[in-house]
RNA sequence: GGUCCCGUAGCUCAACUGGAUAGAGCACCUGACUUCUAAUCAGGAUGUUGGAGGUUCGAGUCCUCCCGGGAUCGCCA
């Protein structure tokens, strides 16, 4: 239940009214009215744009529309009052009863209180963190598995039905040098002197893997050239390098629905139907590129390739999916595999990558557009860099001197509460700064303590009340006499709560969920100013000692706010903290 | 050079996708602990939203151009 579509719905319902009393023409397009909550509180709980926007094609005046309006609206019990102010805003206050249910409304609906059905009926799905399966996870993955992970829950709780995928990249060469590195791994781990040069990877975290091989092989691929392990070990360091992953994903608390191998789309045809539905669209032709713009790279010399018509769906050039030795480029599996996510029946598609991807946006989208003839959009989410800090000092990682920093070292040392929240503290195309130190400070510059301590106090109170005989089960509390929250201090609060609905549907349209990690840090700053209120004003604590009804009202307040707290940090994919010693 | 992202208070960032006088936190000053957890709260200042035009009732938000920072730019995935 979204408080505001009710009060928009009441609007329109009023504009109506007014066409059929001849106020307003008949025929009016009422999309663009909006109720929305004004920027200053003192305008009022709600105001609607509905004169503005109507003034024109109605040939009338905002004043005299929202006079008309106003009227009507002030007919409704829920409103207490509406005036007409600014340029033509109309600003509805609403009874305070309005708000008094809504906490009841929370406390009999719970976790469901903030779930949307904006979604319903609509396949959505979301692929994210697809790292090589060359190596452990590190902090760059780890901002795209936290993000596509809450995207994936906040896109769930909006009534959507979100598949979470992964796409391996075990299809390329990066996995010959994968194997090559493990080769050598298992040469060592039979005792040989082996030497890592460039174009392999020298990380520690394959010598467990070159023993597992070599108690798993003897020495039976020891002076044996590639072409009689290469195929089998590729395999066999891709499992393991899945595993390993799989585990950096589990100690975050991600889980996947679909693992969707890169390989399985080569020697099947997949490959050949994609580009032959692209081709029968006639998007496929042989051509040569012209060189790039300014610079011409050295080596530049005009070639012809097979090239995808990529410019006929807003990229800029035409994009090769073919190499000069007849294999694919990464791009041709890659629209292979967006072809099969298509016609698995999707609705949306969403990709989170890494900033880096940024030049791959545009022939993606061109690729799925001319796949599924416009008919599936296709949303690309950037993940900026992680800035590491600790001490205030920022620290390199460098691949070669082996200093990077995985994702489990992260987990390991803040756990993965802080981790996803912290990850969440910035929109997804703007540069995160993550200090280890910070992270774990308990005050209020730090989000994640701020709103766990809030969450927190809610059960303190609780646990208090218990020991006073006071009681704060669910069901007391849902009968509680809720008309007792009268203080404007407390409506505030309730009118903070009400916005949740609100706030879960415009983040899930934006695909933005670090405006729930936002929207829960105002609602617990909230919250705690209420309670230190408290401190001069006795009358506002939520705990009233031998005053068991008027306290009942007051807690259902603090366990409403608890609750949504909770789904917002249940969204984040974040514990909510009971106690913070 | 092309493309994409970013540019908002001294610092770190918001701004509900076009709404009213652009808001928080940090830092700085003042005040509140026999108290419901002071790990908190209350009060106080700060702006040419990088710049210039344009669109309209209304622009940080949309369009054009420019400035600055980052990413990326035909057989790396």
């Amino acid at each position: 239940m979204n408080l505001f579509t009710d009060i928009r719905a009441l609007v329109i319902g009023a504009l109506e009214a007014m066409q059929e009393a001849g106020a307003l023409p008949q025929g009016m397009d009422f999309a663009s009215v909006t109720v929305e909550p004004p920027r200053d509180p003192a305008h009022g709980d709600m105001a609607t744009n509905a004169a503005m926007v109507l003034a024109k094609p109605a040939g009338l005046k905002p004043r005299a529309i929202a006079d008309d309006l106003a009227a009507r609206l002030t007919g409704d019990t829920r409103i207490a009052s509406a005036e007409v102010a600014g340029p033509g805003f109309l600003n509805l206050r609403l009874a305070p009863s309005v708000w008094q249910e809504v906490v009841g409304r929370i406390l009999t609906t719970r976790s469901e209180f903030g779930r949307s059905r904006m979604g319903q009926g609509v396949r959505v799905n979301v692929e994210y963190v697809s790292a090589n399966p060359t190596g452990p996870l590190h902090v760059g993955h780890t901002r795209g598995a936290v993000f596509g992970d809450a995207l994936a829950s906040l896109l769930d709780y909006a009534g959507f039905d979100v598949t979470r995928e992964y796409y391996i990249n075990d299809g390329g060469a990066q996995v010959d040098v994968l194997a090559r590195s493990v080769y050598l791994r298992y040469l060592e781990a039979l005792g040989q002197e082996v030497a890592f040069e460039d174009g392999t990877y020298p990380g520690d975290y394959l010598i467990p893997v070159g023993k597992a091989l070599a108690r798993h092989k003897g020495d039976a691929w020891v002076g044996q050239p590639e072409s009689v392990w290469l195929d089998e070990l590729r395999d066999y360091a891709t499992d393991a390098m899945m595993h390993l992953i799989r585990d950096d994903l589990a100690s975050l608390g991600v889980e996947m629905d679909v693992f969707f191998s890169e390989k399985s789309l080569y020697g099947t045809g997949r490959i050949e139907a994609a580009i032959e539905d692209l081709d029968s669209k006639d998007l496929i032709y042989r051509g040569v590129l012209e060189p790039p713009k300014g610079k011409t790279p050295e080596d530049w010399e005009p070639r012809e390739q097979t090239l995808f018509r990529s410019t006929a769906h807003g990229d800029d050039v035409d994009r090769p999916i073919m190499k000069s030795d007849g294999n694919w480029t990464y791009f041709a599996p890659d629209i292979a595999y967006h072809y099969d996510k298509i016609s698995r029946g999707f609705d949306v598609l969403i990709d989170v990558f890494g900033a880096d991807h940024g030049g791959y946006v545009k022939r993606m989208k061109a690729a799925v557009a001319a796949l599924s003839e416009g008919r599936v959009p296709l949303d690309i989410k950037l993940t900026q860099l992680v800035r590491l800090f600790k001490n205030g000092e920022p620290f390199k990682m460098s691949k070669r001197a082996g200093t990077f920093v995985t994702l489990r070292d992260v987990v390991e040392q803040v756990g993965p509460d802080v981790t996803r929240f912290v990850m969440l503290t910035r929109k997804n195309d703007a540069p995160l700064d993550f200090d280890f130190d910070k992270v774990l400070e308990q005050s209020r510059d730090n989000p994640v303590f701020y709103v766990q301590y809030a969450h927190a106090r809610v059960m303190s109170v609780q646990r208090r009340a218990a020991e006073a005989g006071i009681a704060s089960d669910p069901v007391t509390l849902a009968a509680a006499d809720l008309g007792k929250l009268e203080h404007e201090a407390e409506l505030a609060l309730a009118k903070k709560l009400a916005e949740w609905p609100r706030l879960v549907e415009t983040a899930a349209r934006s695909h933005e969920p670090h405006r729930v990690a936002f929207y829960l840090y105002e609602l617990a700053g909230d919250f705690h100013a209420l309670w230190n209120r408290g401190n001069d004003q006795p009358e506002l604590r939520f705990l009233q000692e031998g005053d068991a009804e008027t306290s009942h009202s007051k807690l259902a307040l603090a366990r409403a706010v608890a609750v949504v707290i909770s789904a917002g940090l249940g969204i984040l994919g974040v514990t909510p903290a009971q106690e913070m010693r």
